[in-house]
DNA sequence: GTGGATTCGTAAGCTTTACTAACAAACATG
DNA sequence: CATGTTTGTTAGTAAAGCTTACGAATCCAC
């Protein structure tokens, strides 16, 4: 029977029923400022008449939208684009990269903060690192924002914004609200940090961020992702169709105490066989170090395994296609996503598994540093 | 290293990242018409005054949109509203039902496919059952065209559109692309059908059509929902922050062969101890009739848990607040489903499980017809 | 009963936005 | 050199939602 309007009267907290906001002509300009940008930022220089064939906008319009981006700043001309074609040589336009710098913290690792500055491509200026020395709750907030005032000290442009990849779970409003590595219980980060600085700050989970940072920066693009981080704990970050996935209390990707062996060892949290027993760097490398240099691929194998199990109904249920793993390259490089690889492939339709580029995290681990510059350039540029 | 600039070159078919859209004024409209009728839709009847406070727009354009609207005859007005205040009394207006009438078919069924006439409450006016006779293929179109038909005949007031559920992994465009059970490969159901009626046609799976009719008709307001739908196979849709999960290959929610047991039965697909063989009402239903009344419970509970197994992972990675099962009520409803909700109580974090709401399907059993429905109002009202 | 306050719905005119039409500039080609 | 092409801009138009203002209809206080 529908019941179309009757409201909640329930037990447990469900997020309202997310209604679709109104739309005014000055968002319709806001977002085709947006759609030009990101073809810039994923396209590289092109001229006005390009963007225009490519948005589907006129070339009046992008015109328009060309200008005011130079006047900001943010576009710049780059001069005629070389070899010769028939008709009027075009203008090449490009995002001046270094007009505006991104100030982007990491506060994941586990005994310091890491903070870099980018310019718009994402590449790295400055980077600082303020060790904790064990600092949590009021103290790590101090950290946070000494980390902040270092960075924007360096920056020698004009910072766009700030982003922050945080341990722990993050609402929508980039209040944290529980990190207990941090000792952080409902800690409005963003406006802590706004209420010194005075900057646009966007706040999201580390592994979400990395997330963010694999489907913008990554080599493949697409549209969905998850990011699994095996650090202390084991979190995920998941984009599907350009969006991150939150969770109805912000939870999503909390899959560090999801059963994987129901035999298994017991976990702080009570139960048995958590994943997080069988891969977080703590337990693996007390694992490996008890096994000795004989056992060490046994261990690993069954670290591998576990994360295939925990991974196979996600990766089937969202019929992904790019997983991302990151974590220390020693442990997590050979045999264990190797036997990961494998255990999906045991425990997944062929059809879902053949299309599934599972690989390490490559290159450099900033990817929550880019995540969390992503953060800044989709909430102030549209870009993503 | 952000490759930015950098093309795909890779190996498996990743879908292209999705680029947004220019938005023009126009679209603009849309969007408010459709944010006045999803207003008027679950709210109920309500004054241009009372719109204008909830959406946001200001009275004169509310005035407008509804004149528009009152004008195509989708919303009515109702006369004053009763009760005293001070202040002029207002005119209350409402959708109007029954001016159109919405088209809903359902090819899930083993051997038969469904359909209705509903009108814009989801209120079933008629009903008409096509008998399938083990059609497949060609012919099977032709049994759905047949339903197609009979309903348009039945219909009584301008249909607005026709809004198909079916088994089988169905691309954004309405292509079937394979549904073994009906013989189904790269069929263009939408486009046959249009061909021959030329109404609006929209296709799902049937399972994502069942999410979606929870999650609009349903009692419980949420952002997201997943319904696993246990039947001849098993499958489950997954409604999330109002968008369907599609998936890269337009296979989300296919599940039935994950495995839950790697010492399990050897099932069709080659592999051990898939979900499907654990659950699915053939596979279920031999086993109850071997087991005996004795052991009834015991195999129910072995599904139960098997479900269980591969659903903890998902609703822990998503944070989901609300699981339906839907299938045959003498088989899921008691023991199954109790026993698959302590297995996730055991398997996920409380924070997690505590927020979790697993129900099976309450009243009828027509969440994919509903479903199909709630495509066309998407589809042609912008209401979900 | 009457005047004031309040709320509702609608006109009239304005601002923003993107569009069409038209054109000058700059180049290639026969 | 004439012609065709492509680029970017100028001028004017259409659509959409906004602000301001006003009449209509009701309640409430005196």
């Amino acid at each position: 029977m529908p019941q179309t309007h009757q409201r909640r009267e329930g037990s447990a907290p469900l997020r309202p029923r997310r209604l679709a906001t109104k739309s005014l002509p000055e968002h319709n300009r806001r977002n085709n400022r947006a759609l030009v940008l990101q073809h810039l930022f994923h396209t590289g220089p092109m001229s006005r008449a390009d963007l225009a064939r490519e948005s589907g906008l006129t070339r009046v319009t992008i015109g328009d939208l060309v200008a005011e981006l130079q006047g900001e700043g943010i576009v710049h001309e780059l001069g005629q684009r070389p070899g010769a074609r028939p008709g009027k040589p075009a203008t090449l336009v490009e995002i001046d990269a270094d007009a505006f710098h991104i100030a982007a913290i990491d506060l994941s690792p586990e005994d310091s903060f890491i903070g870099v500055v980018m310019n718009l491509r994402g590449e790295v200026q400055h980077r600082l690192e303020q060790p904790l020395a064990g600092a949590m709750g009021e103290t790590a907030i101090e950290k946070v924002l000494q980390l902040v005032a270092g960075l924007l000290h360096m920056s020698s442009s004009t910072v766009l914004g700030l982003g922050v990849g945080t341990p722990g779970i993050v609402d929508g409003a980039g209040v944290v609200r529980q990190a207990p590595n941090l000792g952080w219980y409902d800690v409005d980060l963003g406006e802590r940090i706004r209420r010194v600085f005075d900057y646009p700050v966007y706040v999201a989970n580390d592994a979400n961020a990395a997330a963010l940072g694999v489907r913008t920066f990554g080599s493949i693009p697409t549209g969905s992702v998850m990011v699994v981080r095996v650090e202390h704990g084991v979190g995920a970050g998941l984009v599907i169709g350009g969006g991150l996935i939150e969770g109805e209390q912000y939870a999503a990707g909390e899959i560090g105490h999801i059963v994987v062996d129901e035999n298994g060892e017991r976990c702080a949290c009570g139960r048995r066989g958590c994943l997080e027993l069988a891969v977080a760097t703590p337990h693996l490398r007390r694992r490996v170090a008890e096994a000795g240099a004989a056992q060490r691929d046994e261990v690993l194998k069954d670290a591998g395994h576990a994360l295939g199990i925990a991974m196979s109904p996600v990766i089937s249920m969202l019929n992904l296609n790019l997983v991302v793993l990151s974590g220390p390259a020693d442990l997590i490089g050979g045999t264990l996503i190797e036997t990961a690889r494998n255990t999906i492939r045991e425990r997944t339709m062929s059809a879902v598994s053949n299309g599934l580029d599972l690989r390490t995290a490559d290159g450099d681990e900033d990817l929550v540093l880019m995540g969390a510059g992503v953060l800044v350039l989709s909430g102030r540029l549209g870009v993503s």
